[in-house]
DNA sequence: GGAAAAATGTACTAGACGGTGAGTTCTTGT
DNA sequence: ACAAGAACTCACCGTCTAGTACATTTTTCC
């Protein structure tokens, strides 16, 4: 008997159509996710999209309805990336100064390895926040950090280790700030200053520089 | 007589065509700032550029020949008006720490006032900083404030009251960073955390914070 | 097995958009 | 006064781009 008809190789190489809504979908959604997070919104092209996928513009909308309902998929479902991994941080169990310096390194850390996720929110700010304002879900996704930086500035307080009249949402944002703007503007920084924001020593010392500020900010 | 023909109002109605290069060139200039900063390079229209402006869109094209050499003017435009108000600092008359204080708050609220170069600066980047790139003129004009701060660091230091090795880009991202995220991230952060970043009251307790993060991240 | 629905492919369109050709009016220098 | 060049107007073009009409294939469900 004829091998190649029997062991047919996974999915792709056989011969006509084969429907794949999931797959499909995700694959679009990937697609756009690149261009994107490359081009920007009004910098994408419905076309480009395409061309990142196994199948077609008409796909795109069937599936997406319009270039614009596809950005917003682009930008909850990396929202939604971002904010899920940080719920393993498990910082009440740790000594507050000590949850500080985690939950410091992890931002720094966590923003340098999410590119993506700080350029579409750069560009939603391009945008003027306007489908972030469309979407319950990213809301309601991205209160859980700051909840759990409140809970150990409150620990803090209480065992007299850091100072009365904290705001969790300020310290929050003194946190993302620098770990955002270090990724963000790193092509413009980098450039002025000639200094390449991505090496090694260079993230290590920044590191260590927000860790203490924000430590030194905190204490009593 | 009749009044209307003997005082004819100053230029504009005057009848027939009156050359005016400078002026043309610079209205052309600032409708482009208004129009790239609300809706970045790609989605910039040079019809609603020339819609901005009391000529045509052929005059564009007659003083900036593209809409790509446009945006790079606008962009050293903004720059150049940033950085030149830089200048009047005086950091080196003040105690160490008084400087320091002078410059976050300085920082604090250039940025606050200047959301046109926020705007241009975040772009840019979206743009993987491809026309800064191409501008000498921007990379000199942005050391100065590094260098008034190293100079304050420096006397810090020597005074005894600043740490030492201390890195003068690494304190100036520290603050840069914070002031720039307020203002670039606004729409998503005040949306996410229902948040009004301009809030006056807002403002003063995170430029606050900013100052007493910094000099305690200094202090020996 | 066959009808209905879901998924996909092909080819196309209307309008937007960046850019220009060619001629006219104004200004300057002599 | 007039030539030459700078500044400006008007109408236009080719291409790109988001979106779609319509036909076809695959899957589901009875």
């Amino acid at each position: 008997m004829n091998q190649v008809s029997d062991i047919t190789p996974p999915e792709e190489t056989r011969r006509g159509r084969k429907n794949n809504p999931e797959k499909t979908r995700e694959d679009i959604l990937q697609a756009a996710i690149a261009e994107f997070v490359h081009h920007g919104l009004a910098g994408a092209r419905v076309d480009a999209i395409a061309e990142r996928t196994r199948t077609s513009k008409r796909m795109i909308y069937y599936y997406f309805h319009s270039k614009e309902q596809l950005y917003l998929q682009v930008l909850e479902k990396l929202y939604g990336d971002i904010r899920n991994t940080e719920r393993n941080l498990h910082l009440a169990e740790l000594e507050p100064r000590e949850a500080i310096r985690r939950l410091v390194e992890f931002s720094f850390d966590h923003h340098a390895n999410n590119q993506s996720f700080i350029r579409i929110v750069s560009i939603e700010n391009i945008n003027h926040g306007q489908f972030v304002k469309q979407s319950p879900t990213i809301r309601t996704l991205s209160r859980h950090i700051v909840a759990q930086l409140d809970e150990v500035l409150q620990r803090g307080q209480a065992a007299g280790v850091f100072r009365p009249h904290l705001n969790a949402l300020d310290v929050h944002m003194l946190i993302s700030s620098f770990c955002f703007y270090r990724n963000s503007n790193r092509h413009t920084f980098g450039e002025i200053f000639q200094i390449d924001l991505q090496h090694p020593e260079v993230a290590q010392r920044q590191k260590a520089m927000l860790c203490d500020s924000v430590l030194r900010y905190l204490q009593a």
